[in-house]
DNA sequence: CTCTCGATGTTCT
DNA sequence: GAACATCGAGAGG
């Protein structure tokens, strides 16, 4: 097992979503049962200037591990019923973060369809699917994937640059033009889903 | 395949 | 009150 370490988050939040593509995402919950996904889209969320990110008004109760150290989960609840997963970013108190939009499968399938209620190819492609496919809640919240425990992330597949589209970010018609319009959402082009 | 719409509860104005 | 980093069902092409 080789989990990404602390430096690997504590870089530029565009670099670190691209760099995200590829890697496992990592579940285990007990002792017997771990589930498992290769990354394959994500978005940067690039702190207090960037008027997308939750943390852009300042800290509050629910963004607060956002302006904490890297490597940390910031998980939290929306539209009445879903969660969503980001990694923090960048250095403490600089209130980065990137968000895990979909996943592909690898491990733990039977374990996922079965909390998804569902089979097949969209079992995990989109940021509330994957949370409920890797039973991914607030519990997790402010939890350190540099740990090697519950949740973490390994090197899995290298992504090379050109297999990597660039978009605008999902859902935040709420931001400036200039935020809408930043290419800020990774793809892996051959795992496209969407 | 596309589009529209309702669900549901926390957070912020 | 309103908005929300969404999803799934249902209608239509």
């Amino acid at each position: 097992m080789d989990v990404l370490d602390r430096k690997f988050y504590e870089r530029n939040t565009r670099y670190v979503a691209r760099a995200l593509l590829g890697k496992k995402l990592v579940r285990k919950i007990g002792r017997g049962v771990t589930l498992a996904g290769m990354i394959v889209e994500t978005e940067a969320y690039c702190g207090q200037e960037d008027s997308a990110c939750h943390a852009h008004r300042g800290q509050t109760a629910r963004n607060a591990v956002m302006f904490g150290a890297p490597g940390h989960a910031y998980v939290y609840f929306t539209y009445g019923m879903h969660y969503m997963l980001n990694l923090v970013t960048e250095k403490e108190g600089n209130p980065c973060a990137v968000l895990i939009r979909a996943i592909m499968p690898l491990d733990g399938i039977k374990e996922m369809e079965a909390r998804r209620k569902l089979k097949g190819a969209r079992l995990a492609d989109g940021p509330a699917k994957l949370c409920q496919a890797l039973a991914i809640d607030k519990s997790l919240n402010g939890w350190d994937v540099t740990r090697g425990a519950k949740l973490w992330l390994e090197d899995f597949k290298k992504i090379s640059a050109k297999s990597i589209l660039a978009s605008p970010r999902i859902g935040i018609n709420y931001a400036k033009e200039e935020h809408r319009n930043a290419l800020w959402r990774y793809c892996v082009l051959s795992e496209k889903i969407k």
